[in-house]
Formats: structure tokens, sequence, C-alpha cells
DNA sequence: TGGATACTTAAGCAGTCACTTGACTGTCCG
DNA sequence: CGGACAGTCAAGTGACTGCTTAAGTATCCA
């Protein structure tokens, strides 16, 4: 059960700010420099610089420097990890869930015990 | 473009702890009490319990306390929304990709100059 | 060459985070 | 009653965040 990971520690504190995201956003729908990512943001170039470190750090956004422009994409992998996680525990409780149904369905009279231990 | 979402920041932020996801995987294969949660966890019960409050905060997690338990259940909705924001990245980006790719394919003699404003 | 352009580095600062310990409040049960 | 149990409150601490300003460094272009 690796919920230790640092890797999606990472990503998740990436998402957890509304500029990233912004920035996520602006990058899936192409390519952009670091000025143009900074444009419609309302702090200095510096404070941008490190929302792109961060987001480079985690791995959800590439960039690459040619002349002096350094163009930035995303990497959806990274994305798609995270987007996994969530999806596995939401399966994992919906199937409980079923699980439940069934056995309410079957045992009709029985005072409901539940509490955990499905180990 | 509702990017700037304190209840994403708040989820997102949630998640980005190792511990936290234990928390969520634990209590997504049912509910438990405080010390159930705390008791594979390394650290003292008030540490958890401010775990605790991070996720109902969020409105993944509810609890409710009866005589001196607090039995504490996931809230799959609100992991839904966290998913549904980065799928929404993902399908936006695989979207764009076949546009990409319908075009290369219909003009080959072409340089190629991307670069964003799909405005 | 020399001035814009496009970042980059460094330092500093207020605020938040993830813990800790220690003291306390209720509840259950013998 | 009285002690164990389950949880809670409060204060403190060291590390990390998200920003800032000021001062660089590298291109690019006229």
């Amino acid at each position: 059960m690796p919920n230790h990971s640092e890797s999606l520690d990472r990503v998740f504190q990436a998402l957890a700010d509304g500029t990233r995201r912004d920035i996520v956003a602006r990058l899936v729908r192409g390519p952009a420099s670091v000025s143009q990512l900074a444009q419609p943001l309302d702090m200095s170039l510096p404070a941008v610089m490190q929302h792109l470190q961060v987001l480079e750090a985690c791995g959800l956004v590439r960039s690459e420097k040619v002349g002096r422009v350094r163009t930035c994409r995303i990497e959806p992998q990274v994305l798609r990890t995270a987007e996994e996680w969530i999806a596995r525990q939401r399966t994992s409780w919906e199937q409980r869930l079923d699980r439940l149904d069934d056995l309410l369905a079957q045992q009709p009279p029985e005072q409901s015990s539940e509490q955990g231990s499905t180990s």
C-alpha cells in the first residue's frame, strides 16, 4: 500500500494551488513560454517561476529553453497517476457498498452491526 | 474557469499527505473510530485528530460521536470532484492531440509552427 | 555596440503545517 | 464512587510556502 509516496505527495501538493491549476489548465491547451503563462497571473515573474519549479519538480510540467525563451508543456502521465489513486479509492468504496447490499438482500432479519475489519 | 476554487485547494491539500491518504484508504473499506485509525499510524493521537480535522474541513470525511467513540466515514462525492478536475484536464489534452493529428494528416508539407492561442 | 527582452538568482518575510507534550473532559463499567 | 478509556484543547516549535524586491545573466536585434 504505497500511500506514503513522495511522488503523490508532490503532485497533490502541486495541484493544491489555484495558480498552479491555472497554469496546468493553460498548458493543457498547448505549450507556452514563461511570460505567456505569467501574463494573466496577478503576481511577479519570479513568483510564477517558483510555481513552475513546483510543477516541474513533480513531473507535471516539462520545459526546454531555446535562446532566451523557455517553453513549457504538460506531462499528462503524472496527472494520470494522481487520477488513478483517487479512482482506486472510489471504486474500492463502491465495491464495498455492493458487497454490503448483497449481504443485506440475502439476510433480511438482522441487527445492523457493521464496523470495519473487512481484512 | 474556476481553477481558483477554495474547495479544490483544500481537497488536493488534504490528499497531499501520506498519512491522510492512509486514513482515506482505510475508511474506504468501512467506517472506523479515531483510535482504530490512529493504531497503525506512528504518531500521537492529537496529531491524528488534526489530520482528521483537515479531512473533515474539506468534506472528504464525516464523523459522528456516540458515547465516547467518534466514528468516521468517507464522503466519496468530494473525492469525485477532485478526480473530475484532473480528468477534465487530461481529456482536454487528449482532444487537443487529436485535433493536431488531424491537421498534420491533412497538411503534410508544412513547417512545424505550433504555440498556443487555440482560444 | 548597446538597449530591450526573457528569464534567473538570492535574500527576506509573514503565514501555514505537521507535529509534539501536557493537561483536561466526558463516558463506561466493576 | 473511581479508575480506565476515548477523545479533546492549548501552546509551542521547527520546517516549509507563497510571495516580494533588487540585482543579476543571457539572448536578440537595430
